[in-house]
RNA sequence: GGCCAAGUAGCUCAGUCGGUAGAGCAGCGGAUUGAAAAUCCGUGUGUCGGUGGUUCGAUUCCGCCCUUGGCCA
């Protein structure tokens, strides 16, 4: 099995907001031949650039960019979409003769890649809003000690609060007759290619909440607000889909709504972006398999070039 | 200068009829299978402004000092 994966090496970058991933990919890009897959699930937004810091006009036109602007901001994506998308990115940037360098911060995206998902079934929109019509009415635990009669195992393993899992496998029971943990495998499923990732780890904390922050000021000097202004003239927004709880485009849906002031916009758009690479790190932490590497170390791109 | 109020966790504050204190937020740690930039779980030792006094014992009562805000001059 080496020998169908030999010759055909992927890269990878994950690594927590603000942390330099895309430069870096830039940088690597400069001295390969490389073609990028961004591993993100707010890029996939069409017309959600500044908050989403997505790479620049420029620099999709010096270094080809793939799973981004791929739905509509009043649609969802989801784990087993981009495995199946970014698999197949993956292979043609191989029918092509050059390297894969997959690049983000979406590490379930990631985990779904690299391990695998399994095959459930796709969120159903009816049965979601029937149980949030139900939980509107009894709470979600409530529906959490529904869930211990029909699936024991993954009520023992979800939180009585936990809406949006407790949900999901209420969902699968109620479209397949099924129990979620019956729907799922402990085994991985090996990829195709050989893949070396790199998590990209900030060596101070102190100093990635200074370009965190440095960062959100730009974006709302960029006009965060006017972009989801515009959105929301276009299309049909509600604050409960998918793209609208992404970081800063929350907090700027508020303060269109009046409920908070510019200065809390800003307060409130820092917290919730180090609160998401807080996350992001916890995942690079557990995560097995990936090489860690210093953002800051100067000869990080030579390390990554090295490695192809 | 005088009077009043307030100084307690990183922030906003509660509280201790005297037995060295607790909430929210932040922060930190963790989980994570079609919404994941989501969702959820766990985590609170801080010269209770300083200094004297009373007391077995003071963050709590008293004096003085400092700081901040307000009012009066």
């Amino acid at each position: 099995m080496a020998g169908d994966a030999a010759g055909r090496r992927a890269l990878c970058l994950l690594g927590p907001t603000a942390s330099g991933k895309s430069h870096l990919a830039m940088r690597i890009a400069a001295r390969l031949p490389v073609e990028i897959v961004s591993v993100d699930s707010g890029q996939v937004y069409r017309g959600m650039d500044i908050g989403t810091a997505k790479p620049s006009t420029a620099e999709r036109a010096a270094v080809p960019h793939h799973l981004i602007d791929l739905v509509a901001p009043t649609e969802a994506y989801s784990a087993g979409r981009f495995r199946k998308d970014a698999l197949a990115a993956v292979e043609a940037i191989f029918a092509r003769g050059r390297t894969p360098l997959l690049v983000g911060g979406t590490m379930l995206y990631y985990r779904a890649l690299a391990q695998g998902i399994d095959a459930l079934p796709e969120a159903d929109a009816a049965i979601r809003a029937a149980l949030d019509a139900e939980a509107a009415q009894k709470g979600w635990p409530a529906l959490h000690a529904e869930l211990a009669r029909v699936d024991p195992p993954t009520a023992a393993r979800l939180a009585p609060n936990d809406a949006q899992r407790i949900q999901r496998a209420l969902e699968v029971f109620r479209a397949t007759g099924t129990p979620i943990s019956a729907l799922r495998s402990a085994t991985t499923v090996p990829l195709p290619f050989a893949l070396t990732a790199y998590s990209l780890l900030p060596a101070d904390r102190a100093k990635l909440h200074a370009a965190i922050a440095r960062r959100f000021d730009a974006m709302l000097a960029a006009g965060l607000v006017g972009e989801l202004e515009a959105l929301r003239q276009h299309h049909s927004l509600t604050a409960n889909l998918p793209a609208m709880r992404c970081v800063g485009y929350r907090q700027a849906w508020e303060h269109l709504d009046g409920q908070i002031d510019r200065k809390a916009l800003r307060e409130l758009g820092i917290i919730a972006t180090r609160q998401l690479a807080k996350r992001q790190l916890t995942w690079l932490r557990s995560l097995p398999g990936l090489v860690p590497l210093d953002p800051a170390d100067p000869a990080a791109a030579e390390t990554v070039i090295a490695s192809a």
